[in-house]
DNA sequence: TTTAAATAGTTCTATTGTAGAACTATTCAC
DNA sequence: GTGAATAGTTCTACAATAGAACTATTTAAA
């Protein structure tokens, strides 16, 4: 492909993606996890689909080193929203699960952001959406080789 | 739309999303502005694109509160990456400029963008890409006028 | 023309998110 | 049984951010 309109492409891109990012996380915000920050709900959301898991499952999938996940869950169980306990097989392993308030708390979340995303992906067709979405894992896919 | 597919299409837009904005942050880190953070990277880019500016442009750009780009513009301006400078008729006002160090920093860096996501974009055909960008920008169009 | 309101930016404080090094406790492998 | 590996925590330092209080300056209104 010609260079120049690479370029192009590039600029386009990066500017569309990060203000798609901005204001997405700016309505998660302020309609979404009010009581939460965004990173806190894509951690409970992260315990919420894969309930019991563990400090390095959240490391590993965010991409962040386990002190940092210690310093997050800290916050989050002060919050009385996720509870911990020891593997009584290997006593190492600590497993997080959300509390009732933990699940009340997501329930709701969930649900307003299927009443958020849905109102403004309405705008898309089912198979502009698909393909859309499609395109976005084929990125993720050639992200993760890169990588 | 039938309900649940909507649900579906949430799920697997918002986790595709997730994990695109990761490894591109990620790569970004690695490979792109070894100097800088991801933050300061962009708040260079804007200020590269729309020298001269003020603080409350890039405020209002990336969705942040002025003291916020205060914190930031301190730190380029320890680091020697930019200059700042008052507006004679209204002396309020505070001009952002990149130095030439900062220019030369910018440049690098931009290459280095382009080398790594012309890569990376070019597993995708132009007609593709195309498309996912104007899809991308129409996402950014809609939550502009539902924000 | 003086005074009040608006504007641009900074300072200060507090919280969150993060990395990295040193650490504890536990299990595994030889 | 001892040394290596693993899971997680603690501690320190820094970046990013919000919000309130502030300074300096300009604009608008009386």
């Amino acid at each position: 492909m010609d260079r120049k309109l690479l370029h192009e492409l590039i600029e386009d891109y990066t500017s569309a993606m990060n203000e798609v990012n901005r204001r997405i996380s700016a309505i998660m915000n302020d309609r979404v996890h009010e009581e939460l920050t965004g990173d806190q709900f894509l951690t409970m959301r992260y315990i919420q689909k894969n309930e019991p898991c563990t400090s390095s499952d959240i490391a590993n999938e965010f991409g962040i080193v386990k002190s940092a996940v210690t310093a997050q869950v800290n916050r989050l169980y002060e919050k009385g929203l996720i509870e911990r306990d020891r593997d009584s097989d290997d006593r190492r392993i600590v497993y997080l699960r959300l509390t009732t308030e933990g699940k009340t708390l997501m329930k709701e979340g969930t649900d307003k952001l299927y009443e958020v995303l849905g109102e403004i992906l309405s705008n898309f067709d089912k198979e502009e959406m698909t393909f859309f979405i499609w395109q976005l894992q084929k990125l993720a896919r050639i992200l993760k080789e890169n990588g």
